[in-house]
Formats: structure tokens, sequence, C-alpha cells
DNA sequence: GAGAGAATGTTGACATATCAACAATTATAT
DNA sequence: ATATAATTGTTGATATGTCAACATTCTCTC
């Protein structure tokens, strides 16, 4: 290879700062959440729940957050504790839950988006509503490439 | 708010697809570094090392990684035991370490990286040099709002 | 030079994530 | 109908991340 530090390959560093923002970003959103004793990836489960009023079950949550099922148990567990969520049997299938958001879980939402709408919007200040969907759709672009990469990785 | 699944808002989608995408990608290096029982926090601390040869401080390497000092311990702790970086004593100031990467760390390093680029170029297969430079500037400006937001929030 | 304050790295408690293995249940195939 | 497959959620081991608190050491000020 023989590299010095300042001639690092152009998609590596593409690769680096995407990553970097998205990791403040993420961190961002993890103080904002603060006041609410929240965590990101907790207020993604509220909100996943938001859009599905019938419930989801922890295998469904965990494709749509992307995360293993095993995760999903602990991240339910402290939500419920906090009465946010409720599982609920499922008469059909009696191995899974059907996790649906309590009244007090709606609530709190209600109370947080309007706040996380305006930050995300301040987020992307002076970036022109063009420029924002080559973006959009640049990322889609580089999620399905990595993803097709990585499911053709000698496992 | 009264908000249907379809009716998000433009830059909360957006945030969301920037979150989304670095994940993927996030996880498809932790794929890729499997072969080598690396995950990506322990490449990017020796990836770090190789541009600086004369080792980074505990501290240093907690700032350019993003991540709060206590984490490096452990992180240093794994790499160390297995040969990769060696812990050096600093004269000029006791409380600190000299981290440096060793022969084997920089043989591993040698090893993985035209695999890590080539597979850097693929994820941004078929995107323009033009678009891929507003890119970055996109996310670096993202970036900049984020951490600007998060200072100014209250704690 | 002494004391106050700041910085360094470690520890312990915890949340978040992975994976493998498990019991219970459901689905499928013959 | 019954054996085999696959799926669901949990558990335990481990890695990664946060934070607060701590001892040690350095820096700065008077």
């Amino acid at each position: 290879m023989r590299m010095k530090p300042g001639e690092d390959h152009p998609s590596y560093r593409a690769l680096m700062e995407l990553l970097r923002t998205a990791d403040i970003v993420w961190n961002a959103s993890r103080v904002f959440f603060e006041s609410w004793n929240l965590s990101p990836s907790q207020f993604n489960v509220l909100n996943l729940l938001r859009f599905n009023p019938a419930g989801l079950s922890q295998t469904d949550l965990s494709r749509q957050l992307i995360m293993h099922r095993s995760n999903v148990t602990g991240l339910v567990d402290r939500l419920e504790k906090r009465g946010l969520v409720a599982r609920q049997e499922v008469a059909a299938d009696r191995r899974a839950y059907s996790v649906v958001l309590t009244d007090a879980g709606d609530r709190l939402l209600r109370d947080i988006l309007p706040r996380y709408y305006a930050g995300a919007a301040q987020v992307w200040n002076r970036l022109s509503a063009r420029r924002a969907a080559e973006l959009i759709a640049d990322l889609q672009h580089v999620a399905e490439n990595a993803q097709r990469i990585v499911t053709s990785l000698p496992r």
C-alpha cells in the first residue's frame, strides 16, 4: 500500500465522513432524549409502535430496528417497566407477544415529537431541498451497495 | 401532531435515512472485519495509530474516535492482549501512556487495508465524483449543525 | 514552593449490541 | 398423523458504549 497520512482513498474518506456524521447525529439525539430519560433506541421503539397501533412482535421490531431479537427483550423490558409499552399475548401464536404503545407512551411521544422535528429541521438548516433529495438518494444507494456486498461476503 | 404514517416530516425522514445508512455500513464493516477477529472500533484504533507512528495517548484516541476515555481502556486492553498495540510509558507525563502500533499490528493492517479500500470503493459504486464531493460537504454541514445544537441544549 | 485545579487512566454500574443455545410453539412435508 | 423444520422470545457470555468517582500526576498561580 505505502500510503502517507494525506493521501488516503477518497471513497474511504467519504465512508469515514458518513460514519462520523451519523455518530455525531446519534450522540446529539442521545443528549436530546436525555430530557425524557430515553435512549435513542427506546425512542425508536416507541416511534415505530406509533405507526403500528395493533402492535408489533419483538421479531418484527428487531427487523425494523436492524438489531438482534435478543436485544429487543431488554429494550421492551425497560420500556414496559416504565409503563410506556405493554406486551400483549397473541391468541394465534402463543410464542409471540404483540408489543403495543400504552396511553402513557403515546402521551410521551406527543410531548417529544414536535421538538424532535424542530431539531431535525435545524440539522438540515441551509441545505436546499434539491441537495437534500440528492443526499437521501445517494444514501439509499450506499445502503443498497453495502447490503449487497455484505451478503456476498464469505461467511 | 396528528400524523399518519405516510406524512412524516422530510427532514426527519432524511435524518432517519442518514442513521439507517450509517448503521448498515457499520454492520457491513463489522461482518467484513470478522475475518480478522476485529471489531470496527478496534480497526479504527489501529488505523489511527498508523497515522501516528509516535503513538497517541488514550485521551487523544478517545477524542479522535469520539468516545469516552473509559471506553478506550478496554479497547486498548484487548488489542494489547493480542499484541497488536503496546502501551509505552511517557517520560514527560507519568499519568499517560503512548499507545503505539506493534509490528504485528502493522502487518495485520497491511493485510486488511487493500481489501477495505476495495470494499469502500464498491460501496460508492456508480456515484459520480461531483456527487461524492457534494455529499461529503453536506455531511460535514449536518455534523456541524448537530454539534452546535447539542452544545446549546439544556444540560 | 505550596496549594488549588485540571488532566490521565482505571474502576464499577449500567444500557446497548452481538451471538449461541435453549424451551416452547408453530409450520411443513411426507 | 407424525416426524422434521423453522420461528419466537429468553438467557448467558462478551464487546462496546456512557457516566461518576477515584488515585495519581501535572500545571498554574500566588
